[in-house]
DNA sequence: TGCTATTATGTCAATCTTGACATATATATC
DNA sequence: GATATATATGTCAAGATTGACATAATAGCA
């Protein structure tokens, strides 16, 4: 969602994304790239090929600005930082109202189906994301439990970017096992329900 | 995602959630949109501008097909109807596996930020929030209460559309609890912090 | 020297999605 | 008669997203 600002500007979920990351540190748009992929990746993502036209829109805007920065055992890269401007903005934003909009999810869509489906089938399909989804709680949770240890009370000041990661960081924790359960539950069902049909073929 | 289908026919996950509510009743591009708004706004969504040359495209690739119903009392109407190549594809389409896509979502993203907020209304935001995802869990229990009192014996057939629907639902229920929780304990964490800092101003 | 992988930045076509624009019928209300 | 609302179907421009195409420097290895 593109947000409306005074006369032309206007910046989008995307850049407040990226903005996001870089009111913590200067990076790359390559770096930026990696991060979405770790941190913000639970709640965010984006493509090279979208990131680095939204970069040079947040730079014509005034959001960010970027130093070339030599490298001897790399090729050379553009650092990005935020501008007052941009941190200006992304304050702004956060607060903001957003209008909740429809998560779409493939596989519950599909499960609304699967009524037309071979039951062993479905089985294998929520099986597996269940593995999936228990995969990644496990490493959420890792991952939380450092934070705790190693940022203890760090987490305890809203000001701290620390513990605005741990906040989204809890939010793919409650998400994974929410799913993980779910998917447990109807797996659950099929197969109850497979294993009435084995010991009693007639009412299949 | 539009699936790879042999030669060139190919529908995409709308045209599937189409062909879902399709495969339980005959509808108008009309009506689809109101039960998207229903039975299916808990996972997809779609405006009428999407829908109406959606249809037109599963038509033409045979999946639906229409029949004109004339009416006293409102406006004509197409009637859709799904095809027995409709059904097949959608039958094929429900156990292929889901690569699973980020879930974005802006709500977590300001999270991620908040650091930047004033306190007091990142707590209103997360509150706002709060109570919106507990009041669809209310709405969504309600339903599933309904579903469990008329529905009762279809809800153990793996082959009945009710018990898909019930799935989808519980989905739809243990995302919003989980939800709702997450807003609470993230509020619940900024608003301890305010007291503290009313208890004990020079700690801000 | 050639091959591969990593880092680094970019463009672009195709597709998906939103929100506005557009039109028309029938009912209810003022 | 005018106006508003619900039903009903469509188009279209702008923006968001994906995935492919494209280029180049550096390092490691055979």
């Amino acid at each position: 969602m593109r947000q409306e600002r005074s006369g032309k500007l206007s910046v989008n979920s995307l850049g407040f994304a990226l903005l996001g990351l870089l009111a913590r540190e200067r990076l790359s748009g390559y770096d930026l790239k990696r991060r979405m992929g770790r941190e913000v990746g639970n709640f965010w993502s984006a493509s090279h090929g979208q990131i680095y036209p939204e970069l040079a829109r947040l730079e014509g805007d005034g959001m960010v600005s970027h130093e070339l920065v030599e490298q001897r055992d790399r090729p050379d890269k553009k650092v990005y930082e935020i501008t007052p401007a941009g941190l200006a903005a992304l304050g702004e934003w956060v607060t903001a109202p957003v209008e909740p909009r429809v998560t779409r999810d493939e596989l519950v869509l599909k499960a609304y189906s699967m009524w037309l489906a071979k039951p062993e089938e479905a089985l294998a399909l929520f099986g597996e994301h269940e593995r999936l989804h228990e995969e990644r709680l496990a490493r959420y949770e890792e991952i939380g439990a450092w934070m705790e240890a190693e940022w203890g009370d760090d987490l305890d000041r809203l000001d701290s970017p620390r513990f605005a990661s741990y906040a989204t960081l809890m939010r793919g924790i409650m998400h994974e096992r929410g799913y993980a359960e779910w998917c447990r539950w109807l797996a659950g069902r099929i197969s109850a329900r497979l294993e009435r049909r084995e010991r009693a073929p007639e009412n299949g």
